[in-house]
RNA sequence: CGGGCUGUAGCGCAGCUUGGUAGCGCGCUGCGUUCGGGACGCAGAGGUCCCGGGUUCAAAUCCCGGCAGCCCGACCA
């Protein structure tokens, strides 16, 4: 059995082997009714650390949290023209409760700009009101036709944020500091996915908004995944749900709006970007688990120095966890990898004899013969090194697989394998419709130096084509 | 919604052509030997063969009608 492999290796098929780990982790299994998803302890676990990481990063960027309800009426979401056209296909709505057929649908949320503009209306009276914001942990439906785990489900849990303010500088500042210390922050610094920033082409922009900011990260097999969404509202959401306040001259005046939200999609992207033939690969800061220290064999002497170890481990803040000798060696390690824990402590009679342990790191398979007085530090300092590495890994692995072209021939011929950047001056609406045929899109549009332009109708603009999930 | 495929044990499948009382691998349970890269032996448990109807002495198998799922074509975090 030794060397079989447990997965569909990347190379062979790339979806395939994503519903192994999906599976084989005990990330995720797909619920009763298509397209939901059941979302398991070990998965939930890197869900949480994220929630955790981004609601930190929220709550230092200003806004507050709050819940607003599950079921809006249908007639909101009617009040702002472009965003009910985008949304009503994927809508769930409820036309019966209580026995009875209730006199208007019930939608249930797929975004909640509309109830959050209803209560800010009510809320916000003066400029001394504003800025207003705010953020809401919750679960969200939109109904899909190709449903794939974490990535694309009926029913998904996310983060969604929603700030008014007085001008539109403001409202804009704002829009960009989110995506920049939030998303973009927590994606380099906790998730090690390295991102291309940008505005979406009109095209391509959320149902209401003026503009709409991407992260776009690179998955393993060069594919595209939106890892979080930055919008600018401008006044049209303020406009149909009457967002008012009064200035400072005593004057009435339009609020202006943004959302931003962030998804379980994200731990999608985790597994894609990172993940190789054995499995899935944490980076140590998401990792729920950062090291498994493994007892070779049931022994009692192998036992205590484990259960020493763990203790050291807890002391010096490392997330860990013990695998008692149970079952067969090789059996137990690979289903840790599978799990993708950062490090791996084996512990076994032959080390400990001469006062040491083997320390094994996921991602490059790396292994260490450490003194049991030194476990402690080694891993303390490698989880960080790791952390640094999976960046800088990812992304040379995304700069070799991004390729400047200057046709859209060349750039329908890049993106089979990553992605291409193009002249936007030479893509437009008719390019676009080109790449469409190729199943591609354009996935931001940024400066030349990689930042994020104010507006499509910048000068020099770079679009950024792949395939994506 | 259009085209192709599949529903048999927890998972993956064979059996169906040519009807005859339900099988394999993995997993699971118990005991024992093992354990430094997916261990092995022995003994077990587990099935409305997707649903409904029909043909037949007899249907997983043949016929009719449903339902569900998967893959490929237009949207989305």
């Amino acid at each position: 059995m030794a060397g079989q492999s447990v997965l569909t290796p990347q190379s062979e098929d790339f979806p395939k082997w994503y519903q192994d780990v999906v599976a084989k982790a005990e990330m995720a299994d797909n619920g009763p009714v298509r397209g939901t998803m059941v979302i398991r302890p070990y998965g939930y676990s890197i869900w949480e650390r994220m929630q955790s990481e981004i609601d930190t990063r929220i709550k230092r960027a200003g806004a507050q949290n709050a819940y607003f309800p599950l079921f809006i009426p249908e007639s909101y979401l009617s009040k702002e023209a472009a965003h009910v056209e985008g949304f009503s296909p994927e809508l769930a709505v409820v036309t019966h409760a209580g026995g009875e057929e209730l006199a208007e649908p019930i939608v249930v949320r797929p975004t909640s700009e509309t109830v959050i503009g209803e209560f800010m209306a009510k809320w916000i009276q003066s400029y001394r009101d504003l800025p207003l914001l705010l953020n809401q942990w919750a679960n969200v439906v939109r109904w899909e036709l190709r449903p794939r785990l974490f990535l694309r489900s009926s029913e998904f849990l996310w983060q969604e944020g929603h700030t008014a303010h007085a001008d539109a500088a403001d409202a804009s500042a704002y829009a960009m500091k989110i995506h920049l210390e939030v998303y973009n922050d927590f994606l380099e610094k906790v998730l090690a996915v390295p991102t291309y920033l940008g505005i979406k082409p009109p095209s391509e922009r959320f149902a209401g908004a003026t503009n709409t900011m991407t992260c776009e990260g690179m998955m393993r097999d060069g594919k595209a995944l939106q890892m979080a969404t930055s919008h600018e509202l401008g006044q049209n959401f303020a406009r149909a749900f009457d967002i008012y306040f009064q200035n400072e001259e005593g004057q009435a005046a339009l609020c202006f709006t943004t959302s931003w939200g962030s998804s379980t999609r994200l731990v999608g992207g985790l597994i894609m970007a990172h993940g190789d033939d054995h499995g899935l690969v944490l980076p140590p800061h998401i990792a729920p688990i950062q090291a498994v220290v493994i007892a070779v064999r049931d022994a009692e002497d192998v036992n205590a120095a484990c259960a020493s170890l763990i203790a050291t481990l807890g002391r010096a803040d490392v997330r860990s966890s013990l695998d008692r000798g149970r079952g067969s060696f090789g059996r137990r390690v690979t289903d840790w990898e599978i799990k993708g824990v950062p490090v791996r402590i084996e512990v076994g009679p032959r080390d400990l004899a001469q006062g040491l342990v083997s320390i094994v790191r996921r991602d490059t398979g790396e292994k260490l013969a450490v003194p049991l007085n030194d476990v402690d530090t080694t891993v303390v300092s490698l989880l960080e090194t790791m952390q640094e590495e999976m960046f800088v890994g990812a992304r040379a692995f995304r700069d070799s697989r991004t390729r400047d072209v200057t046709t859209l021939e060349e750039a329908v011929e890049a993106a089979e394998s990553g992605f291409a950047r193009l002249a936007w001056d030479l893509v437009g609406e008719k390019g676009e419709a080109r790449l469409k045929t190729e199943a591609l899109t354009v996935r931001c549009l940024q400066r030349a130096d990689g930042s994020i332009p104010a507006d499509e109708r910048e000068e020099g603009l770079i679009a950024i084509i792949a395939k994506s999930y």
